[in-house]
DNA sequence: TACATTTATGCAACTTGTTGCACAAAGGAG
DNA sequence: CTCCTTTGTGCAACAAGTTGCATAAATGTA
């Protein structure tokens, strides 16, 4: 259920209309928790069904912008869920699956697929490490809460440095089958 | 899809029974991907009815064993699928989207509770190496498949540390609200 | 103004994962 | 042998995520 209250926590942040929080989705919030349009949407029902948020201006028809906002019982539920202990999810990784199935399999070469998840979480650590520069520079002084944005940036950039160390260490003992 | 192509490979490496698949997802593949016995089953008949495994010895009735192999036709589905290429899989973890929600209520102290995860790599990360030390041990000589083994487990340990890293610096930098 | 394009909203069907339960068989204890 | 517990199999309902498409409004352009 955290759909929900990633969506009450970017309303807090800022109200706004569904394809806006679909955006932010793509940038910010994507970095730990995606979500299509079509799923936002639907959560966004369901919120107001359930008098968490509530619709501000104009709700004239369907094609209109409607604009969102957190109600005090939308707060209450985020503060709530919060408060609760909810355990890590455990990894779930197509490529680990592969690695093994070309285990059994043996006629399958994983190297250069291995090699383009590299490159790929190689661009995600820069795109991570340019916002950790852009928006907490060195020695600045942070507010708790921006403490605690910074804290789930560098969630993102010790997971991409653990796959990209492991990328290259798989590479370097001779994945591929044909030697 | 990945859990047909999980199943297939598990089954490869030594045909068996739903429930002794279900048991073995707990505790060697559950690394790295998980699926409960309801799932197995559904996606054992389903693996069936597309001709991929059959029954082998006596399938009786509902409540008797049911012994499974990969045909010639999975073999090649479980080639087919390791050859596409498959992009990693975002990051999406409840603990960070709580960070953030924290961060907009002020109210919320999460410190107890990125202790308690903190607790929780710990000991994966020990399991993980605890199977390393037993089954990899220094310098034995590994077989390619071996090789493959012990890069997913080596995935599992990355993996566990980095969170386990994060947990520490997040900690240090005064998570809490109320100092 | 008329028309085409883009943006925003949203439904419907499907796939995948979860939860709760039910029933059959196997195996032990009396 | 009978009863009881454990193990194995499986259905059904639900929740969450994905895919494809439809329709309304806003915007640009001839």
């Amino acid at each position: 259920m955290s759909l929900r209250h990633a969506l009450l926590t970017s309303l807090m942040e800022k109200p706004c209309t569904g394809a806006e929080l679909a955006r932010r989705f793509e940038k910010s919030i994507g970095h730990f928790w995606q979500a299509s349009h079509q799923q936002i949407y639907r959560e966004l029902a369901a919120l107001e069904a359930d008098g968490l948020i509530e619709v501000r201006g104009l709700a004239t028809a369907r094609g209109s912008q409607r604009h969102f906002a957190v109600l005090a019982g939308g707060r209450n539920e985020l503060e709530r869920w919060c408060l609760l202990s909810a355990d890590p999810h455990p990894v779930r990784e197509a490529l680990l699956v592969r690695l093994r199935a070309a285990a059994v399999l043996g006629t399958v070469d994983l190297a250069s697929e291995v090699r383009r998840h590299l490159g790929l979480h190689q661009d995600s650590l820069r795109r991570y490490q340019a916002i950790q520069g852009r928006d907490f520079a060195e020695g600045s002084p942070l507010t708790p809460a921006g403490e605690l944005q910074l804290a789930v940036l560098r969630a993102g950039i010790e997971f991409e440095r653990a796959w990209l160390a492991w990328c290259q260490q798989t590479l370097c003992e001779g994945l591929s089958e044909k030697k």
